[in-house]
RNA sequence: UAGGCAAAUCAGUCUAUCGCUGUUCGUCUUCGGAUGAAGAGAGGAAAGUCCGGGCAGUAUAGAGCAUCGUACUUCCUAACGGGAAGGUCUCAUAGAACCAAUUUUAUGGGAACAGAAAGUGCCGCAGAAAGGAAAACUACCUAGAGAAGUUCGCUUUUUUAGGAAAAGGUGAAAAGGUGAGGUAAGAGCUCACCGCGUUAUUGGUGACACUAACGGCAAGGUAAACCUUACGAACUGAAAGACCAAAUAUACCGAGGCUUGAGGGUUGCUCGCCCAAUCUCGGAGGGUAGGUUGAUGGAUCCUAUGUGUGAAUGUAGGACUAGAUAAAUGAUAGAUACAAAGUUGUUUAAUCAACAAUGGACACAGAACCCGGCUUAUGAUUUGCCUUUUAU
RNA sequence: UGGCCCAUGGUGUAACUGGCAACACGUCUGGUUUUGGUCCAGAAGAGUUUAGGUUCGAGCCCUAAUGGGCCAA
């Protein structure tokens, strides 16, 4: 298994974040708000993802840093059921993560309640990709 | 034991698993990359953005005024509002000179510390009077007039004119202080000592200091009020700037202009100067939204040594590659060094002490072009000084 | 990254050259009313975000910190 979560990973483009922004769905389930749309962009996994963690919780950018490598490094390790059932559905999407807590939480806390919430968004996306 | 001040040091280390961002080398390659190995990867404040400089672009024809900043002296520095040494003043504590005023010694702290005899403003309430010194509420003195009492000497009291600025009272502040003489009463009116001012000698690079003579004492405070004086400041800011690639609209509307100068630039203004015709300004729109560079070896750090009281600096030797860009150093598990409390054991009649084991903390905080400072936040250890409390 | 501004009762705002921190709404008490509202009378509630400094005296002047907001790109 590849546990690898290098730059391909991240969304970058402009112009696909502001799309998202505009046109994505929301999914939320504490302490996490998904917004994710599917995209026909060549991509090289099956997925793109960016993290945000507002100035507003958080004030000083160490406590923004942590929040963000904590959140990282768990998708790092939770992404294969994500990444398989896409993969199935022959799917690309690019989301974002928002951290809307405003307290800093343990690693192995924060790693449970994203498990949940990237499940909730799996089935999520799929709904939606079976509506449509 | 706790706190404060000053100075110094460190900001854990190792292993395993899975990862992140560059670099070098090898292999493969559809030349986009992929993959393996090696090695590198946040700070003392990276922070606040409070100063200064480098660097870059624009300008360089300047002058005056305005604006902003700095302000004891000398030095350090690329520069500074930073630092060093010194001077002066001031506060606290303790002591000395008989009280006071004032002076002085020791220790420790503080100072935005140029100018208030260039000018203007302000100084509420209180107070007679708050700025050219001025005035008489209580109280003092002299002279005139009146009243009452009388032992006919005078005493008390009212009022008018003057003297004086000493006492009381007000205030943050009433302008030299203490003592003596002097006087109707008083007063630097005079004298002694102290303080203050001016001038001069001497010492010091200088701020200033010492001494002497003279002045009789003016010149209240406030410049973190305006201001004056001296010195300094061209503007912008790495999202600067340079290059490559991609894309498009030399189109449309309005105003103005053609060397007799529209307009623009030059700091805010004035003068002056410069540029200026397929042009300038405004409007409404179209396209792009990538990459490289700038950009990490430098006013760098360490050691030795010379110069200097010191901040610094000369010489010699050695050391050092973070370079991300929606922004990299992480997560989990374990071991371990060092500090304190605690627990257990040994020793002992018991406690202390000693020894051994166990146990056991990481605060403040994340580079964004780079440096020098300042400020603020903060864990631990060591040294020195000061203060408080408790115990002996 | 660079630049600018603000902070005063529970809320929204005043306070001029430094000289007793004011007003409205709200709150509380009493009155009027059968009761409530309206109305009338009265009271409480702040030491001006924090810490220093200048000054006889600071909401105002100066310095530093804290919190909040805005602008350029």
């Amino acid at each position: 298994m590849n546990f690898s979560f290098g730059k391909e990973y991240k969304l970058c483009s402009h112009k696909q974040i502001e799309s998202l922004f505009k046109e994505g769905k929301k999914v939320r389930e504490f302490p996490f708000t998904f917004i994710f749309s599917t995209t026909e962009m060549e991509i090289k996994y099956p997925f793109q993802v960016l993290i945000s963690v507002s100035k507003r919780n958080f004030k000083h950018a160490h406590d923004r840093n942590y929040v963000k490598r904590c959140i990282r490094e768990a998708i790092r390790k939770n992404k294969f059921e994500l990444e398989s059932r896409l993969s199935e559905q022959n799917l690309k999407i690019v989301f974002a993560i928002i951290y809307t807590f405003n307290e800093r939480m343990d690693y192995v806390n924060l790693e449970q309640k994203l498990i949940k919430a990237l499940s909730k968004l799996t089935t999520q996306i799929s709904n939606t990709n079976d509506k449509s």
